[in-house]
DNA sequence: CTTGACCTTGACGTTGGTGTCACGGTTTAT
DNA sequence: ATAAACCGTGACACCAACGTCAAGGTCAAG
């Protein structure tokens, strides 16, 4: 199948494929107008791809998965790169909930000692 | 003061306070040679400022806040303009928690999902 | 034969808050 | 007088994952 097929089936733009192939990510040959030729398997790596995009890891990170599908793996998590990002990935998480937990209480005392009582009103006066 | 002692003081970037000039939240007199000429108030305003970014606000957000300190408030926080940005800030870290945290399962999951088992040694193996 | 839908590469725009030049004038100290 | 440290404006670089043209080649249908 060519660019826009893969796109459609797997949700994406086009742009965005040719970029995951800039990237290095996926590969495609070329049929003899110089289209790009897509097969099967692609979809996969690319539906991987958006699956770990969406829950906020950068290209990056997904090279270890696509990898592993690649290597023949039917998961793309079950090799041991993508288990140590998986393993990063929720550190990271935590940290960023930790983050922003104290900042969410940082806030809310610079606000109460900004303007103490406006906290509890609705619309607030000095 | 200039704008170097101003930095200093602020222990901020001259870059930062030109910057801060461009998008309008402070301003300064020029003296004869054409330097920025800055008051011991400025030194307040740029700290308010600090203080709102180090918690995640954007130069938007801190803009009420300079204005109530310009208005002659003892704190940039006690105008009504200021307090409504509280509570959206404070909503917006509200809802970036929660989507964290819905991030972190979704991630846990697809990790146990796609190597169960792994989560739990330290070192994986599928 | 031409419209229109598809494909190609290349390159700039987006977002925020600066860092870092470039290039030139001013001031201060020696 | 000259070097060092300061100031000015203007403009490109950064980070990520694309969106959006520009300018053109390819191909099937009518």
């Amino acid at each position: 199948m060519r660019i826009g097929e893969l796109a459609r089936r797997a949700g994406v733009s086009p742009r965005a494929l040719r970029y995951y192939e800039q990237q290095g990510l996926i590969s495609a040959r070329r049929s003899a107008n110089g289209y790009r030729e897509y097969g099967e398997a692609d979809l996969r790596l690319v539906s991987e791809i958006r699956s770990l995009l969406a829950v906020g890891f950068t290209l990056d990170d997904a090279r270890p998965f696509v990898a592993c599908l690649r290597a023949g793996h039917d998961s793309g998590g079950s090799c041991p790169e993508s288990v140590a990002v998986y393993r990063r990935k929720l550190a990271e998480i935590d940290d960023e909930i930790r983050t922003l937990l104290a900042r969410r209480a940082e806030v809310a005392a610079q606000f109460t000692t900004a303007c103490p009582g406006c906290v509890l009103r609705k619309a607030g006066e000095s």
